[in-house]
DNA sequence: ATGCAACCTCAAGTCAGGTTGAGATCAAGC
DNA sequence: GCTTGATCTCAACCTGACTTGAGGTTGCAT
């Protein structure tokens, strides 16, 4: 048996509900870090469950991997993360999830809009306004979302 | 000149601000027809550009190709579209809207129960519900999604 | 000492939503 | 008739977030 407080990569797969295949690729991207027994084995801690428990709730939230490895630089290195330091981040994931709603709403009241007009056309759609494509989530052609707007109409 | 009823592939492609690629890729995806010139290039209705202009939409609310195609199939066949069935059709999208509105909302009052407690843990937290997780976009861990879930408690 | 599940690494595959490139053909102006 | 840019098809590539498989090692109970 292993002592109480390391876990095997299997122990955390039961524990989180993640497959060891993700915790392992969890790992190469740097969310998390791993230990190693004797033979090489993953040794985690109990800690790296609530690790783990927010890249979850962080991608259901629409983050990326990357974006979920920045947050996590926010918690303290060397010491376990105490109950502040998820606070603090879940602070900041509120933010984000308050930005989100806000700029569903507006989209929600654009397309009121052209309810009533049974547009959907280039140029008249207030939905349809390339400026406030980025803000939206989804992964869309990129041609059009990273490049120059093509209808700045004039 | 081409008569000024049809539109090649470069122009829909200005007109609408997606690539040339894009468009061909939507064909084969079946979202869009083209008739085709004696030389078998792409030929377009005006029509096509609202059509497109509905891809481009819908994706911004999250739709996959195959749910924009199966909405689009709610459009008539045979017959230009016209602002009533464009209307009916942006009905469905609001109640789409409202519906991840809603779950967004739901989310961040869970959220803001654990940021009284700073949990974030698999067993305490409300958020880490996996009951809920299906609502909610993002790729996530696919064995862990779609399987049986993992944490029933009991 | 041995058996066997769990673990290791590394390469390749998957899916969505396109993009990029090669090599060939079309269409329009001069 | 020629040139030049737009289009054509088809195959291969890209990113993100993993999964799958092959072939080899570890670790724990018996």
């Amino acid at each position: 048996m292993r002592p109480d407080d390391v876990l095997s990569i299997g122990d955390l797969a039961a524990r989180t509900g993640l497959s060891v295949s993700a915790i392992r690729y969890y790992e190469t991207r740097g969310l998390i870090e791993a230990r190693r027994s004797a033979g090489r084995q993953r040794r985690f801690l109990r800690a790296d469950i609530r690790r783990l428990s927010f890249i979850l709730i962080a991608q259901q939230f629409g983050l990326s991997i990357d974006d979920i490895a920045a947050e996590l630089t926010k918690l303290p290195h060397g010491r376990t993360p105490g109950q502040a330091d998820w606070r603090r981040i879940s602070t900041g994931m509120r933010q984000l999830l308050d930005d989100r709603i806000a700029a569903l709403e507006r989209t929600r009241d654009r397309l009121d809009g052209c309810i009533g007009c049974g547009c959907l056309s280039l140029e008249g759609c207030a939905l349809y306004n390339p400026r406030d494509r980025a803000g939206l989530r989804g992964t869309g052609p990129r041609y059009v979302l990273s490049s120059d707007e093509p209808d700045s109409d004039g």
